[in-house]
RNA sequence: GGCUCUGUAGCUCAGUUGGUAGAGCGUACGACUGAAAAUCGUGAGGUCAGCGGAUCGAUGCCGCUCGGAGCCA
């Protein structure tokens, strides 16, 4: 998706190690140029990813190496959503620089494809400039959209908002019979009832002129990528997200909804803890309402995303309960950078079985 | 104390003119390439408050007991 940062692999590198000793020789994609490679945090919400990236960056800098965070949580990239969506403090932000946080407005609507574009420039930026890049976020898709090997096909504001209104006016099974028709492949793998993901398929045949061939993501990094995922008990996890909430509703989320209330995007306003004040505020239920729901919905949200971590045989999981977590994180990436996991990230991944809730 | 209503899945409730039950939410599991904290799919879960009666058969009818709600004294 964006040229100047590519070359095709095999060109020298400017790292250390050939390219052929960190098992890359048999790539048949395109590579990014960068080395030392990302370290990319992930794991369910209110694990601790966020202070793990912190304090990595400081012990990697204790070691002589400049690292700086990049952030691929969706929701921190809307300014002034502070409180709701847990970003860094301030005074974090100032010991360790922090990138793609408050960068747009709640007005506007973040999307993976722009967010791929970004965090791409952001990595190479970093690379040229000899800091390592550490990726911290709890949204799947926008992980995997910084360094795998998926690139988004292009949208049309209007092709979709008639498509939109054809599903409202003739009904969503009309859309999924035009899908069947124009391209049965896709159709099969669908949901008849995922509306947004039939107006997708849709959207994309009439842009690209090709079928929307659904063809399976594979786990396979463009951009050289350690991942290191943060595990807990469900029981530890659910109350740290009590917690969480409770400190949320303290610190003054009600308020801060408010006063982004006129100007938030439909998408804004889908943000977990936002939506449920926002319906509060609309008197659609009481506050104590609001956030147990939020609470209740924050722990689903933490299931999804260890089944979505979990599948990705290339993470490498972290007991956050155990002793010296920042040491054992290092110690991934250490071994990654000696090349100790290539066969196993860069190779074929079905060979491999992932470990979540094993100690690493 | 009397009268009326009520007790069905974890929660809120539907239903069966008598042939042992459903929905939404929650939960578990899963899918997911331009909203991903989104969107969608599948499953588990109930001796229909308890006991007794009439019936070939009761969650449904009758009686009693226990627990709620309201009204009258």
């Amino acid at each position: 998706m964006e040229p100047p940062l590519r070359y095709p692999a095999g060109l020298p590198s400017k790292g250390s190690l050939p390219a052929e000793s960190r098992g890359r020789q048999n790539k048949t994609s395109w590579l990014i140029d960068v080395d030392p490679r990302v370290i990319s945090i992930v794991g369910p919400t209110a694990s601790g990813k966020t202070g793990l990236g912190i304090a990595m960056a400081k012990a990697l800098a204790a070691r002589g190496q400049n690292a700086e965070i990049i952030n691929a949580d969706a929701y921190q990239m809307y300014k002034k959503m502070d409180i709701g969506t847990a970003k860094a403090t301030p005074q974090e932000r100032a010991e360790v620089p922090h990138h793609l946080i408050d960068i747009i407005e709640p007005s506007d609507s973040m999307t993976a494809a722009r967010f791929q574009k970004w965090a791409r420039a952001c990595i190479g930026d970093l690379a040229r400039r000899g800091v390592r890049p550490i990726l911290v976020g709890g949204s799947g898709l926008y992980a995997r959209a910084a360094v795998d090997a998926i690139s988004f096909q292009g949208t049309d504001p209007q092709v979709r908002q008639r498509l939109e209104k054809r599903a409202d006016v003739e009904g969503p099974g009309i859309l999924f019979d035009e899908l069947t028709r124009k391209d049965p492949q896709a159709a099969e793998k669908m949901d008849p009832h995922n509306v947004r993901r039939t107006i997708r398929a849709l959207e994309i045949i009439e842009i690209t002129g090709h079928p929307y061939s659904a063809s399976l993501p594979r786990y396979e990094y463009v951009i050289p990528t350690v991942q290191i995922g943060l595990d807990l008990s469900r029981d530890v996890l659910d109350a740290r997200i009590d917690e969480r909430t409770a400190l949320m509703r303290e610190a003054g989320l009600v308020e801060e909804a408010r006063s982004l209330r006129s100007e938030m995007s439909v998408t804004a306003r889908r943000a977990l803890g936002y939506q449920q004040v926002l319906a509060y505020l609309d008197g659609e239920m009481g506050e104590d309402e609001a956030f147990s729901l939020i609470a209740q919905r924050t722990k689903r949200l933490a299931r999804k995303q260890m089944g979505w971590f979990g599948r990705d045989p290339r993470i490498h999981w972290l007991d956050v309960m155990g002793e010296n977590l920042v040491g054992r994180a290092l110690a991934v990436v250490d071994a990654a950078d000696a090349g100790s996991f290539d066969s196993s990230d860069f190779g074929e991944v079905g060979s491999v079985t992932h470990h979540l809730g094993d100690v690493a």
